[in-house]
DNA sequence: GTCTATAGGCTGATAGAC
DNA sequence: GTCTATCAGCCTATAGAC
């Protein structure tokens, strides 16, 4: 046994993967601990091998997710404020972003129930955005519209998925790139 | 009985007033018919003598409460732009709204769950919203303008939501006061 | 139209074998 | 660490009395 803490550790990942999709597709509270251990190849014991919760399981996720979304921005951060704009409006504000919760950003997904969550799962989310938002900062100018913009596509992506036809979804995407240009060439 | 399809009418906007706020508040599918019942101080048995299940449930309240925040919306709209803003502003954005779901939009609070309903609810949800974006667009001169406006405001109110601290849920609040004025006045 | 009672299934979490 | 088996409680929805 020379690696036994990595091996756990690798484990641990590969069940939030799995079940990161599953739970960001159908929301956390409508998401039962079989589905996600099923999903993961394990049964629901096993799980609490794990996670001592389904609450702890939600802190390990949000963890996870926003780390990978942060590194996806930071990733870009080479570019010009031009490309990267036209980057970002691209991915996020995309109708496969709309279609596809499972792959993508956790934010429009499960906000509303990080909202309901309890306090230590709110502290493990502020203190990962925390990071994601000093990152956008160093492209944008100010953590003040790194915020802003944050806020306008998460909120775009919640209307256009309650959308029910792609024109309608289309729209609502639209309407945010419509005004995003404005709103980041405004160092105010 | 002079009156009983009036009084039918009423007693489900009576059950539907009810239920909004506890919904709101916890979420649709984290929400049992019992307790949504025991609210409205009536049983789980005679919900269903008022809607067919728990789906139409959510149909009916996301219409009331569409169109009881468009005629909020509406009733500023003889103001001039700068005050309906500030208006908006101090009320939309504000701590209180963060604070207290129950009594406040349907959009940051069940906005992803209206994404994971079946078509007929979308239908349902769009075709309010949109007499929603109609009169905003008269106010602020296209329905571009308009979602994107919307947008701005209810991706603030879910990330301010999922934040653990006052003053983490005022940034959030600040920094969309802070951009909406610039996206406002741009005619474009 | 509202009640009580209940069906049938799913929930998060635990105990003990291996 | 993972399995099977199981607990007590909750879920949506229905049946039948009044």
């Amino acid at each position: 046994m020379r690696y036994p803490a990595e091996h756990k550790q690798q484990k641990r990942q590969d069940l939030l993967r799995a079940s990161g999709a599953l739970i960001k597709e159908g929301g956390f509270s409508a998401t039962g601990i079989d589905a996600i251990a099923q999903a993961a190849g394990v049964t629901s014991g096993a799980m609490y091998s794990h996670f001592s919760s389904k609450s702890d399981l939600f802190k390990a996720l949000l963890e996870r997710e926003l780390q990978h979304s942060t590194e996806l921005w930071a990733g870009k951060l080479e570019q010009s404020l031009e490309q990267w704009l036209a980057y970002v409006m691209d991915h996020y504000l995309s109708l496969d972003h709309v279609k596809h919760p499972g792959t993508g950003c956790v934010l429009p997904a499960l906000g509303a129930e990080i909202g309901r969550a309890d306090p230590s799962v709110k502290a493990v989310f502020a203190h990962e955005l925390q990071k994601g938002i000093d990152s956008l900062s160093e492209r944008l100018g100010s953590p003040q519209l790194a915020t802003a913009v944050i806020s306008q596509m998460v909120g775009a992506l919640v209307l256009a998925r309650a959308m029910p036809t792609r024109q309608a979804q289309l729209a609502v995407l639209d309407a945010s790139k419509a005004v995003l240009p404005t709103l980041v060439a405004r160092p105010k």
